[in-house]
DNA sequence: TAGACGTAGA
DNA sequence: TCTACGTCTA
């Protein structure tokens, strides 16, 4: 791959603050925001083999309906079937049983094509459902909280998770 | 777009030269030899409103079957339906008609996914036919022949052609 | 709005 | 081998 900084890891990136913004999914794979160029849910996998998320793209349109409001984010899962928990989707709910912070990065419609991302803080996996859609189609969706920031908890708190 | 270079021009792009060789598509974008990220044809249409093709990226792997043979190549053309010239296949078929040279870039695939694609220099197209597949599938080849190199023509004849 | 000789990762 | 919250052009 392009990247320069390739290691997945829990919690905030080095050099990366809130706010920081991207015009690529590129560009934030080569800083290693979000190294996957297209899914929406980067995770890895822990020494025991739990998986965990360490980061998310909420971007704007088609119907994913991810909902930004105040310090939480209604997050659509992944995939075209979502009627197990799997790859992505699994990687949350296990976050989330981990209480293990979660990159956000949201992706704003410029129009014209064009996307900016904005990357916002860390979140929490707070919960999730599945929601019923037309044509019997179900989709997970996952209820994450902005983290509270300066609550403590060290980078290497966080690494001890793995 | 990403582009440094957004002029689409027919003939060689400036310092670029025959052998360099990208990683990526993008790279190609950004220096103005090839912008199209997926699509094997990149073409302009004149002031008169005529298409011709300024540059192909002829790759291995799939169903392409591009042969590269000492300083011919074969083409395979664009797109799903191939049973009408459309967008890049009517382009060669213009640059055919008009002599006009096309730039030509060779994607090797190096395995485990990565690929790189080598600037082959510029061609003509010398004709196309219609190749039947199986499935009824039919789709264009186009023969291309690697342009004498100082055969005299400068790019402002070249330019003259639009 | 849809199509296109892309990329990385599971 | 396939999927994936991309990106550009027509």
């Amino acid at each position: 791959n392009m990247c320069v900084n390739t290691e997945y890891i829990i919690g905030e990136v080095p050099g990366i603050r809130v706010g920081d913004s991207f015009d690529y999914k590129a560009e934030m794979s080569v800083v290693g925001l979000h190294f996957a160029l297209m899914s929406g849910v980067d995770y890895l996998k822990t020494r025991r083999g739990r998986m965990l998320a360490t980061s998310i793209v909420a971007s704007e349109g088609t119907d994913y309906n991810n909902v930004f409001m105040g310090d939480q984010l209604l997050y659509c899962g992944i995939g075209k079937d979502q009627t197990s928990l799997e790859k992505g989707n699994r990687a949350l709910m296990c976050s989330m049983k981990q209480n293990s912070p979660v990159r956000v990065t949201r992706g704003y419609d410029l129009g014209n094509g064009k996307t900016s991302f904005v990357y916002q803080g860390l979140y929490v996996v707070e919960t999730y459902w599945v929601e019923e859609r037309a044509a019997g189609k179900r989709v997970f969706r996952f209820k994450l909280r902005r983290k509270v920031l300066g609550g403590g908890e060290s980078s290497r708190e966080a690494s001890l998770q793995i």
